[in-house]
DNA sequence: TTTCAGGCGGAGTGTTCACTCCTCTTACTT
DNA sequence: AAGTAAGAGGAGTGAACACTCCGCCTGAAA
C-alpha cells in the first residue's frame, strides 16, 4: 500500500515514540488524540480496507493531519499499532485458555482468537506479516504450543496432528472471516467446528504430511512484501 | 484499488469487446498481444499483488500502454478476465469430478479447485467479489451442489453437513493459500486433509449450525466494495 | 500568573498511478 | 498492389494520496 521507496520509518524510534509512555508522558490532549486515532483507524480500515486514505482517519478522529503524523510517523506505524493490539488480545486469550482443564484450552483459544480477528477486522491482512510485532507473535506461539500439547495429551486432538496445524486453522479462519465480513460475523464458528472435528482423534489418518519445520519457519517469519 | 469515481467502465460493452471473438475476429497481432497481456498480468499480480501498476504489466507483456487499454478498457476489466479464467478452470474441474465414483468427486474437486487457485494466485482477492462473472460462479455452484449431494449419499460426508460448508472449505483454502504463498505451494493440502476429515461422518456432531440460507445468499452475491 | 515545550490544524508538496490522445504502423481486403 | 480500418506506442494528464511545514494554541511546570 505504501510504496517501499516513499518513506522508511525508523521502526525502533517509532515504537519508542508511540509506546513508551514512561519516557515522558504525553500531554492529556495528545494522549486522547492518540486513542481516538487508533479507534478511528480501526473503524475506517474495517469499513474501507487498509487502502483507506489517512485523511479519512483524521477526519473520523476529529483531528488534523499534523496531529495524526505527530502520533504515528507513518501510516504503516499506525497499522502496526493496530496489529499489536490484535496480537495482545490474542496473547491474553491464549494465556487464559491455559487455565481451561481437560485439554479444551486449545479449542477455546481458537474461538477467542477468531473473535479478536473480527474485532480488529480491518488490519487482518497484516496480521501475519507486520514488522515490529515479531516478539509478540513469538510469545503467542509459545503459549499456542503449550495449548496444543495439552490438548494432545488429553486426546482432544488426534495423535498425528502437528503444531503447524494450529497455524493452518488460524489462516483458514482468516480466509473465512475476510470473505464473510459484513455479511456474517459468525460464519467462522461453523468453519471452526468443522476444522476442530477434523482435528479430533475420531477421523481416519491424515494422508497429508504436516508442514515441514523449515517451511513453517519461513511462513511464520515472513516480512511484508513490497 | 481503483477509486470508484475515477472510471466506470460499461461492463456489458467491455465484455463484448474482450470476449466475443465472433463479432469480428481480432487481428493476429492484437490477439497475440491480448494473450500476452493476460499472461503478464497473471505473473505480475502473482508477484506483486493486485496493486501492481498496469505499466509493469505492459512492460512484461512487451506492449505499450495504448495497446493494453485498447484490449482491456480498465484495469478492473483485466482482473475480471483473469477471474473468469480461474472460474472456468474450477468449473471444468467440478464437471470432471462428477464422473468420479463412490462419492469421492467432492474431495477431488476441492483439491483441483485449490490447484486452480494457486495457478491464478494473483487474482484470488477478487475471486468471490468480481462482477461480470456471476453466471460462471452460479454454474460452479450448481455442480458443487451435485458433488455434495453425491458425497453425502455415499456417506463420504457427515449427515449434518450442509452445502454451505463447501463454501466454507473454499474460503478457508483461500486463507491458507494467501498466507502461505511464496513459501509453500502445498501447505493447503494438509489444511484440506484436516477439513475433509472434519466433514467425514466419523466425528461427533457439529455443534454450530450451518450458515442460514439468507446469509449464504448475501455472501455469495456480494459485489466488490468500493 | 507566567512561560514555553509540546501540541494542533490544514494548506501545500511531490509522487504515483490509472487512463487518454495522437501520430505512426500493420495486417487483412479487394 | 493499394487502400484502409484497426492496431501500436508512449509521452502526457489529472486526480488521489502519503507525508510536510509552519503559524497559532494550550496544558502543565515553576
Amino acid at each position: 500500500m505504501i510504496p517501499a521507496d516513499r518513506r522508511t520509518a525508523d521502526s525502533v524510534e517509532s515504537m519508542a515514540a508511540t509506546r513508551d509512555a514512561e519516557v515522558r508522558p504525553l500531554r492529556r490532549d495528545a494522549a486522547d488524540n492518540r486513542r481516538r486515532l487508533l479507534a478511528a483507524a480501526e473503524t475506517v480500515f474495517a469499513a474501507h480496507g487498509l487502502d483507506a486514505p489517512v485523511e479519512e482517519i483524521a477526519r473520523v478522529a476529529g483531528v488534523g493531519m499534523g496531529t495524526l503524523y505527530r502520533r504515528f510517523p507513518t501510516k504503516d506505524a499506525l497499522i502496526t499499532e493496530l496489529v499489536r493490539e490484535l496480537l495482545t488480545d490474542v496473547l491474553r486469550a491464549a494465556r487464559e485458555a491455559l487455565a481451561v482443564p481437560g485439554g479444551d484450552g486449545l479449542e477455546q483459544f481458537l474461538g477467542a482468537a477468531a473473535e479478536s480477528h473480527i474485532a480488529h477486522r480491518g488490519c487482518l491482512p497484516r496480521l501475519w506479516s507486520s514488522p515490529d510485532t515479531d516478539a509478540l507473535r513469538q510469545e503467542v506461539r509459545e503459549v499456542m504450543l503449550q495449548l496444543f500439547l495439552d490438548a494432545q495429551e488429553h486426546r482432544r486432538v488426534r495423535a498425528d496432528a502437528d503444531i503447524s496445524d494450529v497455524d493452518l486453522v488460524l489462516w483458514s479462519l482468516s480466509g473465512v472471516i475476510e470473505t464473510t465480513h459484513g455479511q456474517s460475523e459468525t460464519a467462522w464458528r461453523r468453519g471452526l467446528a468443522i476444522i476442530v472435528a477434523g482435528l479430533r482423534p475420531a477421523g481416519g489418518a491424515l494422508t497429508e504430511p504436516a508442514l515441514s519445520p523449515s517451511a513453517l519457519q519461513e511462513i511464520r517469519g515472513r516480512t511484508p512484501t513490497g
